[in-house]
This record gives C-alpha cells, sequence and structure tokens, in this order.
DNA sequence: ACACTTATCTGACTTAAGTCAGGTAATATG
DNA sequence: CATATTACCTGACTTAAGTCAGATAAGTGT
C-alpha cells in the first residue's frame, strides 16, 4: 500500500462528503431540521416498526420519541400500537406525510440525475459507483435465504446465464444445462441463498437436494461489483452448512473450465475432481465434496 | 436515464454517507467536538489564512472566532496579525497542534488503508474511486496556469507519454516527437494549463508561441478518470483565449490516427486537416485553426 | 400471581452549532 | 484628512441534537 493510494482514497472520501453533504443539506431546503426529515424519509421507505427505525437511525428512545411527536404534530405521521406487541409502536405516513416524503424522493432524484448527467459513460460510471458503494458498505452485506421464485433471485440467475453466454460464447441455455425444479431449491430439500448490498441483488448460490445424502450446487454467482471481496467463498460455506443440516453427507457440482476463479475456488477449498456425472454440455470439470460434520450457521 | 441508474447511484451515496460518517465520527474519538477538529485539520493542511479559513469551512465569522479562540486556550495554534494587512489575521500550529493534527491524520491513514485492504484488486478500486471522486467533484475542477517545470505537469506530461506508448505499441520518446523549450510555453511567449480537480493533476494542455502570430498546441491530455466531463473541449477551449490574448492568430496540432477521441474533438471544433508540418514521427494528422477575434478569460 | 424484562415516553438537563447586532482597529478612497 | 470599508471580535441569543434518570404500560417466565 503506497501513499498515493491512501491520498487517492482520501480524495474520494473527500469528494463524496462535499457531495453528500449537499444532498443532506438540499433537505434542509424543504424547511424541517435533518433528524426529522431522515425519520420521515425512513418510515417512507418502509420502517414502520419504532425500534427498527431507531436502530436504523442510531437515535436514543427519548430523541426519537421526540422527533414522532413532532411529525405527528404536523400531521406527517400516525403512531399505533404494533399489533403483535402493544409495547412497540408502528408509524405510518399520512396523506400530507406520503406527499412530503415524495418532495424529498424527487429532490433526491434530481440531484441523482444531475450527477449522472455530468458524465457521459453513465454504464462506466455506475460501475464505478456499485464497486466503491459495494465495497464501502461491505459490512452491510446480508446473505439470505429466499424462494426460487424470488424477483431478485430471478435478477440474479438472469445476469449469470448472461454472463456465461458472453464468457463461453454460445448462448446458454438454463433448459439444457439442467434447471432444477424450484420446489428440490426450497426447504426442507434444499435452499437458495441470496447476497444483497444496501438492496441491490449481489450474488447468488443454490442447493439442489437429492437423495441418499447428496446434494448439488447450483448457480453460483457473483456480481463483478461485489467480486475480490470473498462473497463466493462465504456463500459456499453457508451452503454446505445448510446442506449438513439437511442431512446431506456428499456434494457435487460442475463447471466450465473458462470459469478460472470459479474452479481455484473450489480447488481451493477441498472440492476433489470426478469423472462426470450428468449430460451438462456446458460442463467440463466435475467436483465432489463429503461434508463433516460438527457447524452452526450463524 | 432509467430508474434503476438512479437508484444505483442513491446506493451509493447512502453507503458513501454512512461511511464518511463513521469517518468524520472517528474524528470524535481524540474528544474534540467537530468543529474544532476541522479547523484544526484545515490549519495543518496549510489554510493558515483565517478568511480564507472561514470561506473554506463555511463558518460564520463569529463562530470561527469561537473557534481560534478554543484552539488558542487548548494552546494547539497560535494567532497573529497577518505581515501585508494586519486586519487579516493567520493562525498557525503550534508543536502541540502539530502532535495533535498528525493523530488526526493517522487516524484518517488508517481508516482508508481498511477499506482499501478489504478488496483484492486495489488498483481496480482506486479508478472507480478517482471516477466517482471526479464526478462528484466536477464543480471543483480548476484550470490553471502552470510552469513547464511544475511537477504536476510533469507527472501529467509522464502520464501522457505513457500512455502513447501504450496505445502507439511503441516506446513514445518526447525528444524525438519534438518536445518544446520550457521557454516557449511561457508567458509571455506560449502557456501551460494544468487541470486539478481537489489537489490531483487530471489533464493538462500546452500552447507553444512561435513566430508570425502562430501558435502549436502541445501535451493535451486528460486523466482517463475525468475523460467524459468535456475537461478537453474545455482546456482546449481556454488554450484559444490565451492564443488570442498573446496576439496570435493561427493554431496548429499534430495527432495520431488511433487517438480517435481527440480527432473528433479536433473535427467537431472547428479544426481543419492540412498536410503535413514537421516530421514528428508518431503524427499522422494535422490540424489548423483560424482564431476569430473577442473573446475573454474567465 | 409474582417479580422481571422490554418498549416507549417524559422532563430536566448539556453541548454543539449557528445567527445577529453592534464594536474596534486597520486600511482604502475621495 | 475625513469618511467609508474591511476583517475580525464579543455578547446575547436560537435551534438542533443528544443524554440520562425515572415513569408507565405491556409482555415473559416461574
Amino acid at each position: 500500500m503506497t501513499l498515493t493510494d491512501i491520498s487517492r482514497f482520501r480524495r474520494l472520501s473527500r469528494a463524496v462528503t462535499t457531495q453528500t453533504g449537499a444532498l443532506d443539506h438540499s433537505f434542509l431546503g424543504l424547511g424541517r431540521p435533518l433528524g426529522t426529515a431522515r425519520v420521515l424519509n425512513a418510515i417512507g421507505h418502509g420502517k414502520n416498526d419504532v425500534g427498527a427505525l431507531r436502530d436504523y437511525l442510531g437515535l436514543d428512545s427519548g430523541l426519537m420519541s421526540r422527533l414522532l411527536r413532532g411529525l405527528e404534530g404536523e400531521g406527517l405521521i400516525e403512531t399505533g400500537p404494533s399489533q403483535t406487541d402493544a409495547r412497540r409502536k408502528v408509524a405510518q405516513l399520512t396523506k400530507a406525510g406520503q406527499a412530503a416524503f415524495e418532495q424529498y424522493e424527487t429532490l433526491s432524484d434530481q440531484s441523482a440525475k444531475g450527477v449522472l448527467s455530468r458524465y457521459s459513460n453513465t454504464e462506466h460510471l455506475l460501475q464505478a459507483m456499485d464497486l466503491v458503494a459495494t465495497v464501502l458498505g461491505r459490512d452491510q452485506i446480508e446473505i439470505l435465504i429466499a424462494d426460487p421464485d424470488d424477483l431478485r433471485i430471478q435478477t440474479c440467475v438472469q445476469a449469470y446465464c448472461d454472463e456465461l453466454s458472453e464468457i463461453l460464447g454460445v448462448t446458454f441455455d438454463r433448459q439444457t444445462s439442467g434447471d432444477p425444479e424450484a420446489e428440490s431449491l426450497r426447504t426442507p430439500k434444499g435452499v437458495f441463498l441470496l447476497a444483497m448490498s444496501d438492496g441491490l441483488p449481489i450474488g447468488c448460490c443454490a442447493l439442489k437436494g437429492q437423495s441418499d445424502g447428496m446434494g448439488e450446487v447450483k448457480r453460483m454467482w457473483v456480481s463483478p461489483s461485489a467480486r475480490g471481496l470473498g462473497l463466493a467463498k462465504q456463500l459456499m460455506f453457508q451452503i454446505e452448512d445448510h446442506a449438513r443440516s439437511l442431512g446431506m453427507t456428499r456434494l457435487r457440482l460442475d463447471t466450465n473450465g473458462k470459469l478460472t476463479a470459479a474452479l481455484s475456488l473450489y480447488r481451493n477449498d477441498g472440492w476433489q475432481d470426478i469423472p462426470r456425472y450428468n449430460d451438462n454440455p456446458y460442463a467440463e470439470f466435475f467436483f465432489e465434496k463429503r461434508l463433516g460434520s460438527a457447524s452452526s450457521i450463524g
């Protein structure tokens, strides 16, 4: 790590503080203090539970209470006890609150448009932004179990297919590659993991349940903007954990020789080369891993 | 512009607010309020003039005064009247102030290192950060006149040569290409423009004075991180303005066919193809532009 | 039913930040 | 030289933000 690298990063940091400072400041243009505006926006974005709100915004419970009271006084929100636990409170936007929220949204969108229009190669810029945001927000990457039919999973799988088509130089057809039945990717047979970073799906990995304690790993994909962070390894680790808790003892997967990063991931992670076990025309390498026992899912 | 583009940008914005919020917050770890810390850091970074400080940090004169008094009370700075104008004040770090400043610097460096170490392809990440920072900080790009021997100019010219070598596939030698005498690039004969974005040199362009109202444009270069912002056009516009005010009536330049962006810039900007006028072996295209009269340098 | 925990509220604080109307000394201008 | 103007200072304010110690009501475990 050279000194110049650091100064280059700090340049981004400064640029970004200024810019987002300006963004936040623009919120003040609507006449509400920043704290109040933040609460209003968080509620607008679907954070209704007061406890979750406090957590998300990092506010003291006393302060939170007062801010909510203020918004209530302005007629922008309504609060009431949670249905499941009357100690908890939930907040909702009133019609007036929805209107105020949309003002903020419009402002924010305009600001974003303004920045994006400054640069001619928008896609290039957005990719850079994706990468920076993913790296800065790394702590907030969360891996969750999703349904195979979930729209976010579909987005990932589509990206996976598009990318394979490009790398292999032929159209990658899901059916031909042996697209698993959705049912075999749901609990209790299997599982579909989805990696999310601040609302954006950035990776997935499926575990397909078979018989005799055998499982197959499919659709391992990590978005280009999230590569180099060790996400694939993390996904694989969790897949193995799930496999164990589903009673599986062996895992298999197939892959293509052009996916060198995947090959080295598997080989460094205890997978053994085995002979072809299916007729997937895109597959050139086949791996198996025997699972040990002890483990836990964090 | 699609909705997704906007949401992708806003994702960066959020990630970055959080991160830089954390960065700023780390400043609080040293027990000084943010305002005080900002003033101390600004002075440490060479902003000594109190008026310039106020301007830079956007503070009210009363507040500024109090913050300075506080730092003085802690023994971290010393202030005194400016030598040129006794109404003005200048502030300097004391030995203790220097030590405190370095604590902040160390903290900031560590934080930057931490983020950079999260991602394996550091250069790729830094390029993305450069691009984002440049776009976000576009308003702060400033073009100034620099001496040909200025280190920042040398950095740009070196990058220019390296890049040409790569594009042309042969080592680009400055001497062979007709490296101009430094004197012909200084006022009153010519000018060397330097584009800076928040402390980083991101582009340059030289105007070489010749005889008979003739000038030659040399060393037009814009950093990859700053392309697509129209900076080359801006540089060229200012070069032409300087040429006029130096009494020039015609400009020439040569370029290589592989530099397609440059070719279209010149052709769209009123330059006429002319026959070869020198023996620069790297040059394949030659242009001339006749300068009109009225103009001003903003 | 009992003590205990949890989620939110309230009132009384503190601190940071910023605003504004003069005040003073140095400098610029006619 | 008298009269602005400028740069900074001071004191009296306001607002936003945050802290903390109870209070209250709802839920939990034995």
